[in-house]
DNA sequence: AATGAATGAGGTTTCATTCAT
DNA sequence: CATGAATGAAACCTCATTCAT
C-alpha cells in the first residue's frame, strides 16, 4: 500500500524528473513553469507546494546531482597502482562509471557538462560541481606523479586537460549530432573509455 | 572628419561590441535591449534602426565571428610539414593565433565556446560554427596521418579529442575562475599552445 | 449560489460584452486591451487568461455574432407564401426579426454592418457573415420567382439591393446620427420593417 | 520647363495620390508613414515637409474628395422633369455620372463609402460627405414630389433609402469580391445606373 | 527641399508567483 | 494537497514625429 507520503514523494520526483528534461533539452529561460506542470499533469497551483520558486527546483536538481557524480568520480581511482598499466586500467575504470553514469542521467549530465544560462546561484552550483571533479581528476593524477608513474608536471593543467577530454567526448557522445553517429556515439562506455584514456597516456603519436 | 556613413557604422558597431559582452557575461535572456541601450547612451527605438530584432542582432555577431574564426583556423597549417618536428610546430601555430585572437576577441570567443541559451536560431549557428572548427582540425590530422606523420586512427575521433582539449584549455584561460590563476591564466598564448600540443602529440606520459 | 464555473463564463461573457462595445464604438486599433480590463475591472493579464490574444477575443465575438445573425435570418422566410401579400407580409417579418435582434445586439451588428479596420483575419471574417446574410436573401427571392410572385430578374442583384437597403436603413436607425432622430430612428422595428418592404416591393412610385 | 514650384505640386499629389490607396486599401492605421514613404521613394522626414501629420493628409483627401463628389451630386437633376419618364431620365444620368465618377477615383470613394477606423476628425469629415450627399438626394426628392412625379412620403427616408442603394450597389461595383463578377462587376456604370433607377422606382415587383 | 538618424511614449504579450477555495 | 484564476511587473517592439545637417 502506498502511504501518502510516499505518493507525495512520487509526485516530486515525477516534476523533477520532467524539470531536468526540460531544462536539459529547451534551457532554463525557455522551460516555462506552466510546461513542467503541463507535463506533469498537475494545477500550476501545485508545483508551489512542492518547490519554493523555479529557481529552488534547478538548485535542487543541480545539488542531487553533484552528490551523485562526485560519489562515482571518487570511487573511480579505488586502486592502488603500481605500474603504467595499473594507471591506465585505473583510469579507464574510472571513466567507464562516468560515462555509464552519464548515459543513465542523460539531461542530468546534459546540464552540468553543458551548463544552462540561468540565474547566477545556479550557474554558481554548476560551476562548483565541475570544478570538485577537476579537483578529483588532480588528485589522481598528483597520487600518480607521486608514485612515480607519471612524469613530474603540473597537475592543475593535466586534471583540466583530462577533464577537457572528457567533457568533450562525452557531450559528443551523448547530446552530439547524428554527425558523430558511426565514430562516437555508437560506441559503448567502455570503447569510449579506452579510447579516451589511450589518447590520455600516448597523444596522438600513441600506438 | 566623421562623415555621416562613418558614424552611422560606428554606432552599428559600438552596439554589437556592447550586446557581445552583454550577451557573454549575462546571458541571452538576461540580458535586455534595455541594458544595451543604457550602455550605447541611446534611446530604446534606435536599437531598432539599427537592427531587426533582438534575435538579429545575436545572429549577426555569431554570423560574423565565425568568419573571423574559421579564417584564422584555415590559416594554421598552412605548411606542408615533413616530420613530427614539422607538424607539431604547425600545431603550436595553429593554437597560438586561435588562443591569441580568442584573447583580442574574449567575449566573442565566449559566446562561440560556453555557447548561449537563446532562440534555436542562434545556437544553430553556433553549433554550426564548431562543427566547422572542429572540420579543419580533422583535415589537418588527416593530412598528417596520409603524410605518414602520424599513424593511422579515426580522424573523426581525434578531431574531437582536438577540439575538446582547446575548448577546454580556452574556457579555463580566459572566462576560467581564479582557480586557475597562476597555472593557466597568466600563461601566454604561445605557452598556452606549447602545453596543449605536448598533451596532443604525447600525451599524460610525454616528456 | 454561483459555482466557480459559472463565475468563470461570466467573467468571459463580461470582458465579451466590453470588447464589443469598446470595438464597435472606438475601433478595433484605437481600443487597448488597457481599456478592456479597465472597463472590466481586471489586471491586464487576466485578459490573457480567458483570451489568447487581442485578435483572437475579435475572431470569437465575429463567429458568434455570425451563428445569431443567420439563425434569424435563416428563420425569415418560413412560410410557402402564395400572393404578393404573403410575400410582403413575410419578408416584413424577416426584416421586423433583424431589426429586433439588432436592437438587442446593436455593438455586435455596428461590428458587423459598419465593419471594422481590423486584421485581415477579422475583416475576412466580417464579410464572410455579410455575403452569407446576402445569399440567405438571395434564396428568398428565387423563391418567390420560382412561385411566380416575382418577376424572374436576376435574384443576385435582387439580394444585393434589398441587403443594401437593410444595412443603409439599419445604420441610420441605430447607429446614425441624430439627423433621423424624429423620421427614422424613433420608429420601432415594425415601422421600419415595413416602411422597407413597402420600397422593396413598389419603389419610390409605389402606394 | 518645370519650375521648383511644378515639381513640388507633383510631389505633394504624387504623395496623396499614395495615400489614398494605402488608406483605402489597408485602413488608416494599418498604413504607415513608412509605407507612404516607401512607396514615393522619398525619405522619412520629406513627408513632414509637406504634410503636417498623418491625420493631415487623410483630412486634405477627404475635405478634397468632398468637394468633388459634391460638384458630381450637385450637377445631377439638372434638368427640370415633368414626367416619370423625365425623372427615371435624371435620376439615370445622377447615378451614371457618380459611377464614373466613382470608377475613376476608386481609392478615393472606397474611403468615402466604406468609411475607415481612424481619427474622430476624419471619420467626422466624411460621415459630413455621405450627410451632404443625402441631402442632395433629398432636394431632388423633394422637388420631384412637389411637382408631383411622385407620391407624397417622408423624403427623408425616400433619401436613405436611395443613399443606401447607392453605397451598396458601387461598394459591390467596385469594391466588392468575384462573387458579383459577372452581374454586377462587369457591367457599365450606365447599365448599373440603370438597374438601380428600376429599382428605385418601381421596385421589386417593377417590370 | 530633402535626408535619415534619433526619439520615446505606448502597445501587446509573457510568465513567475500568489491566493481564495 | 490541489486547483486554476488572478496578478502585475517587465519585456520586446512599433511608429508618428522631430531634428541636425
Amino acid at each position: 500500500m502506498i502511504t501518502e507520503n510516499e505518493r507525495s514523494i512520487d509526485r516530486r520526483e515525477q516534476i523533477i524528473a520532467i524539470a531536468i528534461q526540460l531544462f536539459a533539452t529547451n534551457g532554463y529561460h525557455k522551460t516555462k513553469i506552466a510546461d513542467i506542470v503541463r507535463e506533469a499533469g498537475i494545477a500550476q497551483g501545485t508545483f508551489y507546494w512542492y518547490f519554493k520558486s523555479k529557481e529552488s527546483i534547478a538548485l535542487e536538481i543541480i545539488q542531487a546531482g553533484q552528490a551523485q557524480i562526485l560519489n562515482v568520480v571518487s570511487k573511480g581511482y579505488r586502486t592502488t597502482p603500481g605500474t603504467v598499466a595499473d594507471a591506465v586500467a585505473s583510469s579507464e575504470k574510472l571513466f567507464e562509471d562516468l560515462f555509464t553514469f552519464s548515459k543513465d542521467n542523460r539531461y542530468l549530465m546534459e546540464l552540468i557538462i553543458k551548463g544552462i544560462d540561468s540565474e547566477e546561484s545556479i550557474k554558481h552550483l554548476i560551476f562548483e560541481t565541475r570544478i570538485k571533479m577537476e579537483e578529483a581528476f588532480k588528485n589522481n593524477v598528483k597520487r600518480a606523479m607521486d608514485l612515480g608513474i607519471l612524469p613530474e608536471k603540473d597537475p592543475t593543467i593535466q586534471a583540466a586537460l583530462l577533464m577537457s577530454l572528457m567533457e568533450g567526448m562525452l557531450a559528443r557522445w551523448l547530446f552530439g549530432p547524428v554527425t558523430y553517429e558511426s565514430v562516437v556515439k555508437e560506441q559503448s562506455a567502455n570503447d569510449l573509455a579506452k579510447e579516451l584514456v589511450k589518447f590520455e597516456f600516448y597523444g596522438l603519436l600513441g600506438i
